[in-house]
DNA sequence: AATGTTTTGGACAGAAGTGTCAAATTTAAT
DNA sequence: ATTAAATTTGACACTTCTGTCCAAAACATT
């Protein structure tokens, strides 16, 4: 079962690669807490931060920005009942737009 | 059939059956102000919006939420290169979720 | 145990979001 | 052309969000 939870699955690969909070929260140019509470998930994190952190963890930024999405959405329209519906509406609104 | 913003979904609809912002603005519980605001785009429709907009304007509830969704999410993510994974994988999360 | 390092918590400031109100504008009807 | 109704605009208040700062707590090293 996925549901990944970004701040889980970004932690989880900075303990992995061990570096300290301060350095990853140094290269994105934010706050030691701010990070921390992103990855704790008390706060969500901007999409600023996903292009310098696929880069210091080492990760595909693709797989980054998938799972930011995913747990993003899961947030805002977890209530919503159409869900399901709606998202496949808005990818064939998103591919003719890319033309 | 797609792309189609929200606001302009349901002002065409209104206008269809012809009734006042004022009339939908009072069901809905909000200044008309406010409602001709989300028409015109210009401020995002509140989600507890959907219900009651369905209602007076006779509109299948599926199809409300469906356009909203599409809408919001497209301006929340417009930016995101690998959005279209990102939604495949937000479905497969909730599909997985429901059951 | 003492020191140093990492992580967390909470108060704070500034920005952005949400809706209201009242006045101004536009549109329709007489 | 007046009047009335509908719609839009902008200022305002209130709340929520976002990140910082710095002190406290947890963790590690010696």
């Amino acid at each position: 079962m996925s549901n990944v939870k970004f701040g889980d699955y970004i932690r989880k690969r900075r303990e992995e690669i061990e570096l300290p909070l301060r350095k990853v929260a140094a290269y994105l140019d934010i706050d030691t807490s701010t990070l921390s509470k992103v990855e704790r998930g008390e706060r969500p994190a901007s999409p600023d931060y996903l292009k310098p952190l696929s880069e210091i963890l080492e990760l595909d930024l693709k797989e980054v920005q998938t799972t930011y999405i995913a747990d993003k959405i899961s947030k805002d329209f977890g209530g919503l009942e159409h869900l399901s519906e709606g998202l496949k509406e808005a990818e064939k609104q998103i591919k003719s737009k890319k033309r």
